[in-house]
DNA sequence: GCAATTAAGTTCAATGATCAAAGAAAAAAA
DNA sequence: TTTTTTTCTTTGATCATTGAACTTAATTGC
């Protein structure tokens, strides 16, 4: 018992080897910056109460703010109660940077435009299609989203400070790379170093389903969450996850991938190759089909699987039992897919999105009571569950999250050296 | 298009609205600690240079650290090659803090005392049972324990400075609250204040899953990875995660639980009452159930699960088939809960531990190149799997860890105040 | 209408953590 | 023995932050 070793300790000492990112916080100039950014409005002595500094930082740190142009005073004339002096409230200077944020994808590419506070100025589509493009092409597309978005908005290119990109596919963010994408002919696409040579501002990518779940982080119903999911079905079903507010990416970058997790055993067979995923019960080719079984759909054989998918759901709405149970089933696989979540990760909130929502019979009542059924003990509170109607726009909002962090992060920094 | 909105915005402003945990740094004397304790040995020159403070910053900080006690110098003769002066090793000083670290569970309990570099200076085990118990029989064990280590180590019980214990149920850690575990008899025990009352020090809880994580953080493989999961197969199928080198606890302190995501839809009955639950191939109770089937158990039949289990394994290695096909597909089971793992958390590394991992044949080739194939796409890196010697030691080792560390941050603290 | 009260914001000397630079110490190499 | 190299220490300087006194601007009560 004396002689008891720990079998594989890696070298002498103990606790974690690497540094933990609490090792190096952000500036106070920062903190302040996003405490004031976070609530929208807020006065001097409100942030020196939350961030527990005197007044007199806050005075300091406001003054070389509002210097530099990031901040400014507002004037508040609505107030009901209270003694004292009244507080000037502060709020970021919302033109004090543009950026655009970007989907794309397969059916169209969608963007937005957002002063430095994440308001959106603009916003515009541009037709896209399942063909895979050159890198070439795909940066004429980009280029046509941002002339549009400049057009609307009546600014100019060079008003515009950084731009995020959030693709379908596995991305290296650090090089700005793109290892593979539905969209891209090539494999390792160069696509933030491409950017560079037309554009003069950096480029942030990162994979679509991050880009949402960093929307929901930044602008919904994640902000007041530590930790959440997000649920995407769209094409297939992904995931992304927050986690000590911060979104986790997992260790090799290629998304957290919920709908090939299995649900069955030797189950159906997934485009994947594999059997049983979720995806194989959940995707369009899984529920289209057996839409020839369920409908008579003479000439309508050979639509797309997108318009099957729609006629499908006509039918069930109007009555059709068959039509019914296509989706009946295909959301108790969900059901499951969701449990599952739940079981593995505990989130107080699984938030889901995407395209498929619009086919509510996957969330009918009995779909989430049955998830519920197979989540809850005697101890475990339910998880939230909320469905987002679904909108493009939403995925391009979280697409310039990274551009207005990292810009903010930049433009702080500046205020620190030159207020010295 | 203009008038986009983000449709359940909260509030004003945008960002996350909880200040994530890099807010407060942790202060340089901690860091310090923190980076010597890591390495076993460190100079001051190599710390510097790793925290990237100055040469002063890292003298001035040793000098303190020394004078409270917690760091020391090390006459290091091995040295072989060099020119200049040749550096001081610091250590943390051993004796400064002795801790325990106790696993309860319904077979045995388990405990080591542990210095404060975390080497383990004794362990102990005392039998258990099935039975479910009272708050004060508990604590008489718990006094048993601390008593036959404090006999072992000949030290005082005075000496011990904290204790940290993991119990197999759900835990509120911040009261000390054991809100639910299978060795009480009621639910909501206060453990941490009973124990308060008896013994003049810290009592730190937390489920017996997460401590065992704690272990391979602090002690294991996982010491130099950010982010891992580590799988426990004993009676039931539960998992630990950490995230930026901090353990996930979950929203709802109910521990994340493998075995009961799904595998089967409306598959096989486990003892939490849904269906197809991974616990329920994988549990004892299922490799069981087809034990009379696979064996002639003659007045075996009357053993116990785990003896039953036993002998199954003895059958399968002197080659019965019927024995192996139990295991064999209990192993496919555990391949598919192992990839829906991996598709869902993309960890670098997954440790698997808990008794059964000696029943080798859920870990044959076969199960882990079924998991690889399951998990494999084009891009995704293969996720390393370890699979640990099982040892209740471990366990217990990791249950000091919450005390080691609070432990630190206390001294560490102290010494901050003392040298002002 | 006028003091008293209350709270926000400002100013400024004091603090203290950190650093840069210079120097002392201890070894190997020339 | 001298030079080089690296570690460690010392010291004065710097800069972010605080605490306390002060100013400003409002409400409340007489």
């Amino acid at each position: 018992m004396m002689n008891y070793m720990y079998p594989s300790a890696i070298g002498a000492g103990c606790g974690p080897l690497l540094q933990s990112g609490a090792a190096k916080a952000a500036s106070l100039r920062l903190q302040f910056f996003q405490h004031v950014r976070a609530n929208g409005r807020a006065a001097r002595a409100d942030v020196a109460r939350a961030l527990k500094i005197s007044a007199g930082s806050a005075t300091a740190v406001t003054s070389d703010l509002i210097a530099s142009g990031l901040l400014q005073e507002v004037s508040e004339q609505t107030r009901e109660t209270g003694r004292g002096r009244p507080s000037v409230a502060l709020e970021v200077v919302p033109t004090a940077a543009y950026v655009v944020g970007i989907k794309l994808s397969s059916r169209r590419h969608c963007a937005v435009l957002t002063d430095f506070v994440g308001n959106v100025l603009a916003g515009v589509t541009l037709p896209s299609n399942n063909r895979r493009r050159s890198l070439q092409e795909l940066l004429d597309q980009i280029t046509s989203l941002i002339d549009m978005l400049v057009q609307q908005a009546e600014i100019s290119v060079d008003d515009i400070d950084a731009v995020g990109i959030g693709v379908p596919g596995i991305v290296d963010m650090e090089n700005g790379v793109v290892r593979w994408c539905s969209l891209l002919q090539d494999d390792d696409v160069d696509l933030a170093p491409a950017f560079a040579v037309r554009f003069d501002m950096p480029l942030f990518i990162d994979n679509d389903t991050n880009m949402l779940t960093l929307a929901e982080l930044w602008f919904g119903e994640g902000r007041d969450k530590t930790d959440f999911a997000v649920v995407t079905i769209e094409n297939g079903v992904g995931m992304g996850l927050v986690v000590n507010n911060t979104l986790y990416r997992g260790s090799h970058g290629v998304g957290l991938e919920l709908g090939h997790t299995k649900v069955q055993m030797d189950g159906a067979l997934c485009r994947c190759g594999q059997r049983g995923c979720l995806e194989a019960y959940l995707g369009d080719y899984a529920l289209t089909r057996e839409v020839g079984v369920a409908l008579d759909l003479g000439e309508a054989r050979h639509r797309t699987p997108e318009d099957l998918l729609d006629l499908l759901f006509e039918e069930a709405k109007s009555g059709n039992a068959a039509a019914k149970t296509i989706f009946r089933r295909a959301g108790r696989y969900l059901a499951v897919g969701l449990s599952n979540v739940v079981q593995l990760f505990d989130p107080p909130l699984i938030i889901i999105s995407g395209e498929r929502t619009r086919y509510d019979y996957l969330f009918a009542d009995e779909v989430l009571a049955e998830m519920k059924t197979m989540t809850l003990s005697d101890v475990r509170q339910p998880c939230a569950i909320a469905i987002r109607p679904w909108d493009d726009m939403v995925w391009a909002h979280g697409a310039a999250v990274p551009a207005i962090s990292a810009l903010s992060d930049k433009l702080v920094a500046d205020c620190e050296m030159s207020n010295t």
